[in-house]
DNA sequence: GTATTCTTTAATGTATACGTTAGTCAATAC
DNA sequence: GTATTGACTAACGTATACATTAAAGAATAC
């Protein structure tokens, strides 16, 4: 998700355009490797080429899609090797934010959050729902992130987790689900809590060090078909 | 510097007003907090505002600037803060790099460039030429990414490393000449070579935790005025 | 003198029109 | 039958015109 560029109410079209082509990229609306001219966007829209253009060009630098030019704008796939790297990536600032989040000193309320997206992916794996999984588990991973306190590390961690979340699209109900997993997420905020930065950063890099051997492994199996 | 979206020849309006309004940022004609109207700018390039309004866009995602619906584009500053987050992302992605860069059992023959900017370091402090030596620098970091192999990651630093460079317009002149930093390149480019990933990660970070202190420090220093 | 409201204005957001050009398809030459 | 060339078409890149709206200032009421 990106944060709205204005909370109050007059979105301008631009910001709705991108935000709407976002969407219909997630739900697979606009499947990856299907082109789409900017004249049937706007049409489809309700609105007129230029703020279509201008959300294009936006979604664009964020690795969404390309604009090709009398082909249309082409939804990019997400190879196996594609998540390799974003997970490599997301990775290394989420461990980097554990460590420093350990490092502020943060009191357990300042952990609540965190500590209710454990419970809440325990209470999903309990009654094997994945959606409810999936969704604890984006909170969590977000939180920590945020409770890292670097706003860059927060912008760049968000377009990636996009990726990431396309990708659960095909996974979701294909791989087993991670019973094992809270109990790195446990782990990890205990040593935020004790202020042990070397822990959190160690034992969250594996954390997702391993499911993104997990992850991969799924998609190269899955085949050809790309995300 | 930002890669050249059409290596042939035929720059749209849009790319070339996005690479002259970065050129226009990093040379400091275009100051940090000024405002700019989309007309002026269109003016200033002879172009209409349609092409500036996308590369504005563009920039605008990439953090350089913000619209600011009636007052114009205002050229963001870059504070110390700034300067301290920009620099941990960087030393999370660039130590990435070099630890991949170390398993990937690179030859000599290709970490020659690495080896090359690293002896033009030597030669511009010898000279006690400051430019050269943040151009050899910029070209070792620059290098130690793409050795890493992930082209989100080289993107992202890519981004960051502008802003850097923009910090050096300030800094370049005040700073002491870095005369030990190229002991730290020698160790973490040997580390490569020897597959070391572990020392390639732990010498790097140091190596850009050091200079993050030494940064942020002189900028905090310099005062008041934002980059 | 101050505050409120109205008016004005200027800059943006959006639509649209137009020129350019790449891609397609047909025709013709071989 | 194949390949090359040419015209055609449709999509994009850009310019421009128009609508919208927020900010600034003036005027008036108190």
């Amino acid at each position: 998700m990106t944060p709205a560029p204005d909370k109050t109410k007059t979105l301008s079209n631009t910001h709705r355009a991108a935000e709407a082509i976002r969407q219909r990229i997630f739900s697979g609306d606009l499947p990856p490797g299907s082109d789409h001219l900017e004249t049937e966007l706007a049409d489809e829209l309700g609105m007129s080429r230029t703020p279509v253009r201008e959300a294009v060009l936006v979604l664009e630098t964020q690795g969404l899609l390309t604009v090709r030019p009398r082909k249309g704008v082409r939804i990019l796939p997400v190879s196996p090797d594609d998540m390799e790297e974003i997970y490599e990536v997301l990775t290394a600032l989420e461990s980097l934010a554990a460590g420093r989040a350990a490092e502020r000193g943060y009191s357990a309320e300042d952990l609540a959050d965190l500590a209710q997206a454990i419970d809440a992916m325990d209470t999903a794996i309990a009654a094997k729902d994945r959606e409810a999984w999936a969704k604890a588990d984006d909170a969590f991973h977000r939180e920590l992130v945020r409770l890292g306190g670097n706003s860059r590390s927060i912008e760049i961690v968000d377009r990636l987790a996009d990726q990431v979340r396309r990708a659960r699209l095909v996974t979701l109900n294909v791989r087993p689900l991670p019973v094992k997993s809270n109990e790195d997420h446990r782990a990890v905020m205990e040593a935020i809590a004790r202020g042990d930065a070397e822990v959190a950063v160690a034992r969250h890099t594996r954390h997702r060090d391993e499911a993104r051997q997990v992850l991969v492994a799924l998609l190269k199996r899955l085949g050809l078909r790309k995300i």
